[in-house]
RNA sequence: GGCGCUUUCAUCUAACGGUUAGGAUACAAGAUUCUCAAUCUUGGCAUACGGGUUCGAUUCCCGUAGGCGCUACCA
């Protein structure tokens, strides 16, 4: 499919490698990629690092983990190659310096040579101070200087930035595929920077429009937060001339804090004992460690059907889909407008769903470096056994361990309530009994045990349950776990004696 | 402060003028069972407020209130 020129769909993911990717950036990256793929078309990585200032070794690695972890793929950019290269931001400097040159040249753009430090103060001595057509004549700048003043401030090194002319007074409209139009006043737009002569790199906004041209970028699609400055970018596409095949645009709405005010944050995670990040990050700086969605045990493909249903639904009430349905039936007109509040009570829900979707033996993969963690070494068979016991009462792969652990060890310890509850009376003559009886069956099979210990339980006229917990509590160390025979059938007839002798003993 | 976006159960959301306002999570109860889960059934819970338009508003318009974002030589 096309955009409305004609073109090929060619979305773009335009990280800024300032730290770990936030699980927001997830989402916005995951409707990128389900709608290039939707429409055949093209998914790019770029590396939006033109603040030299606030740049994080590791954090590009960090990125392209994050997605390989989630099952992202994008089709070219930074490591994925592509015609349309380089796709690192800060190995562009020549390119918007051509583009930085052609507005200055038009006339849509000037130099200026105000200093941070005397912006600032200007800041401070007049209220709501806005660089634009009102204050313009009274700053330093190309407008208001002679050029032989100008010229001479370059030729003696003086570092200045290049700013966009916003004429005032124009009601400029942004067609957004989302929130439908949206215009506002071109006289609350300042006359931003576009480029510093410090770093020779242009900022976010001028970049962004090259490079989007450049990339013949049909669609853009991103967060809220960039909706205010979306009739700049419409704007600095007018003075191009690049009107007719400027993309669309689609803002999404933001992802919000579980509870109070504000948008979701690092903090939050650490506060409320959740993740907002997609892999474990170690702050090169702090040495500080944030906690992300992989190692804290959650499944990728929960963490992505989860996000995509913060702000997006299919139509109907389905909620379990895979990467491959959300692409077919992936429609941005669906995307709500409001911000969704980050409810991670859910997401423990959908990673419960996707433990009992995967099969045993993909399960069993996964719990087998836990159980050599724990010094348990057990053929796949019996592990894929096991997790068909046991995985439909945890949340968490790691969970496993804990509800299954007797599985493969004699219980060392005796829940104290379930004694209380079930080691009581009889408890301990009827489950003496019951293992002289157990040890007399020919056949030890749970199909074949269970009928003979049910009879044997009724001609002796016990209460069944007491009889059974009481084993149980025998074998496992809680009233906990699968029915009782499968327990004993996945231990053992030997084991099982061993055990519930033991604790008759232990217990006394 | 200015500008913009936004507003349905606690939470994620459906209903694109006519429904007993639906589903899911969470919560509660029940069924099942030797226990804990899972599963199934049931239950409570919402159209922010005030005006219009209309035969009829969750839905369209205006206002108010709340929420969010932007307002950098950050993205």
């Amino acid at each position: 499919m096309t955009d409305n020129a004609g073109r090929r769909v060619r979305v773009r993911f335009a990280p800024s490698p300032t730290g770990p990717l936030h699980i927001g950036g997830v989402r916005t990256a995951l409707y990128n990629y389900l709608f290039a793929r939707q429409h055949g078309g093209d998914l790019i990585f770029r590396i939006e690092d033109t603040d030299s200032g606030r740049f994080v070794p590791g954090a590009e690695e960090y990125i392209l983990e994050a997605f390989d972890w989630l099952g992202i793929k994008f089709d070219e950019g930074v490591s994925f190659g592509g015609k349309y290269g380089p796709y690192r931001q800060s190995e562009r400097r020549d390119i918007y310096r051509k583009y930085v040159d052609m507005l200055l040249e038009a006339g849509r753009a000037y130099i200026a040579f105000d200093t941070p430090q005397e912006l600032e103060a200007k800041r401070a001595e007049i209220p709501n101070f806005q660089y634009d057509a009102s204050t313009r004549m009274g700053m330093r700048n190309s407008l208001s200087m002679p050029k032989s003043d100008v010229d001479a401030l370059i030729a003696t090194g003086n570092q200045y930035v290049v700013r966009f002319l916003i004429e005032p007074d124009q009601d400029v409209t942004v067609n957004d595929l989302i929130r439908g139009k949206v215009t506002i006043s071109s006289s609350v737009l300042d006359d931003k920077v576009l480029y510093k002569s410090a770093d020779q790199l242009p900022t976010y906004h001028l970049a962004n429009i090259v490079d989007d041209h450049l990339m013949e970028v049909t669609h853009v699609i991103r967060g809220e937060e960039w909706l205010p400055s979306a009739p700049l970018h419409v704007l600095l596409y007018r003075a191009f001339g690049w009107e007719d095949t400027m993309p669309q645009f689609a803002h999404l709405p933001l992802l919000l804090k579980p509870e109070g005010n504000g948008k979701l944050s690092k903090r939050d995670g650490d506060r409320l004992g959740f993740p907002v990040f997609p892999l474990e990050w170690h702050d090169p700086k702090t040495a500080e460690i944030s906690s992300g969605y992989r190692e804290k045990d959650y499944l990728p493909e929960a963490v992505i059907n989860f996000l995509a249903l913060l702000g997006w639904n299919p139509g109907d009430d389905r909620e379990i889909m895979s990467l491959d349905e959300m692409v077919s039936l992936f429609n941005l007109e669906k995307c709500s407008k409001a911000g969704a509040r980050f409810n991670y009570q859910k997401l423990v829900w959908f990673n419960h769903e996707y433990i009992m979707l995967k099969s045993d033996a993909e399960i069993a993969q996964l719990f087998k470096p836990v159980l050599e963690r724990n010094g348990i070494q057990e053929s796949d068979e019996r592990i894929e056994k096991a997790v068909s016991l046991v995985k439909n009462r945890v949340n968490f792969v790691g969970e496993l361990w804990d509800s299954c652990k007797y599985l493969f060890q004699a219980p060392t310890e005796f829940d104290e309530k379930s004694l209380k509850k079930w080691w009581k009376d009889e408890a301990p003559k009827t489950t003496a009994e019951l293992c002289d009886f157990i040890e007399a069956q020919p056949d030890f099979s749970g199909q074949a045990l269970e009928p003979a210990v049910m009879a044997w339980i009724a001609e002796k006229g016990y209460a069944t349950g007491k009889v059974m917990n009481a084993l149980r509590v025998t074998l496992v160390g809680a009233a906990v776990g699968p029915h009782i025979f499968e327990i004993t059938d996945f231990i053992g007839k030997e084991e099982t004696l061993r055990r519930a002798r033991k604790a008759i003993q232990a217990l006394a």
